[in-house]
DNA sequence: ATTGACATACCTACCGGTCGGTATTATAAA
DNA sequence: TTTATAATACCGACCGGTAGGTATGTCAAT
């Protein structure tokens, strides 16, 4: 077996493996355990022998597992959402182009292995959403700041009349990034990056009608 | 807790529990295991204890737990997607209004347990793909013939002048499955029917983009 | 002397899987 | 028609391993 867990990736790239923050260690640990394995078959085992914690440390700083799992969500995958897919979408002056720019730069973002693993948001909300509330609200948070984030910049572009005013900012967030999740989750079980670009295309399309009727005629 | 197993579903509704047969019984019984906890997460003894089988008998028809998952993917899921999804949208002349009419059903049939559980396809894929090759390779299976099934009509359409000649039909195709994964997805995690009905919204808006420009004018 | 930050040994429950045995039916030779 | 054989379909005790979790011990810094 190929162990996704060694590689380096998109997903956990740049991590701060703080020396001497045992805490830290093991959320980011934990974190690449839980992208690889799931939560329910992730390994605290596997967690404390890749970081060389030991038991007692890891159930000084967590309660228990699914208390870890909560932390990696709030303090890991939330910004790992936020530097990945809301922050980039900040500095354009156009929306639509910020967009479009994210599309066609995430194809150099990811690797193949990254396609691979898929997202770790949309993969623990599918697999935790309907077992454990304390997961589903917390998941269901960062997706709403997504939303947020996105309905924002086109409520914002439709106020200065940059888009076509009948664009509902909340139907298209959600449309948006479910667009995204499911371009993600096509070409991880293709295995195929070419499935990321053909939804980019889509979303592309999508994303023309937003465009105010030609003025120039 | 509440067991979502025992709850009806429009995820396994009309399952022939065919009082003798063991192996479909246990096929039966693995696919909502499976569709409630996850494939590794999933447990054999509950599957034994739900259909009254004993172990002796699940490894006479499975050699494996892995082989029963197998048999899962091939015999139940792939049924319920055609089921579901493809065969629905074979009976109609013009695909656009085909796809609509499915979208807007699909708000009637799906209640909010339905919603909570997600589909069986995403879960299994987001779980598994990247584990095990066999999963893998089921799972890319059935969504490329949900892929082919809506390019080929698109394809029908577009030769026969009902929508625009300039819509890729296979572009078009992966990202109506990208949405309609999106969709459920988000509200899955949101818990919220309505997250369906917004992606549905511009499911719908994208497929305006496949009308051929208006004649009339 | 107390506390924060661990380390180590240990516990029980459950997991997938095995294996010797059994009841029932089908086949076929005598 | 009886009897021997064999395949089918199942039974359930048992096994090694791993899981999450706990109890107790250590030890440097305040």
């Amino acid at each position: 077996m190929t162990e996704l867990f060694e590689e380096n990736s998109y997903w956990w790239r740049d991590l701060d493996d703080s020396e001497s923050d045992t805490r830290g260690k093991l959320l980011q640990a934990a974190y690449r355990e839980i992208h690889c394995q799931g939560f329910q078959s992730a390994s605290l085992s596997n967690i404390l022998a890749r970081t060389g914690v030991t038991k007692g440390a890891l159930y000084y700083h967590f309660p228990n597992k699914t208390a870890l799992g909560y932390a990696v969500i709030d303090e890991v995958i939330s910004e790992r959402i936020h530097l990945g897919f809301v922050k980039p979408l900040q500095k354009f002056e156009n929306p639509i182009e910020g967009l479009i720019e994210l599309i066609e730069t995430s194809g150099e973002a990811f690797s193949l292995r990254d396609i691979q693993l898929g997202c770790p948001l949309t993969a623990l909300a599918q697999e935790m959403a309907s077992i454990d509330e304390g997961f589903r609200s917390r998941l269901c948070r960062i997706y709403d700041q997504w939303h947020g984030s996105i309905a924002n910049i086109l409520q914002r572009a439709r106020d200065d009349g940059s888009i076509c005013m009948d664009v509902d900012p909340e139907i298209a967030a959600v449309t948006i990034v479910a667009i995204m999740e499911g371009a993600l989750n096509a070409a991880k079980v293709a295995q195929d990056m070419d499935r990321l670009y053909q939804c980019g295309a889509g979303l592309i399309q999508y994303l023309q009608l937003f465009k105010v009727p030609d003025k120039g005629a």
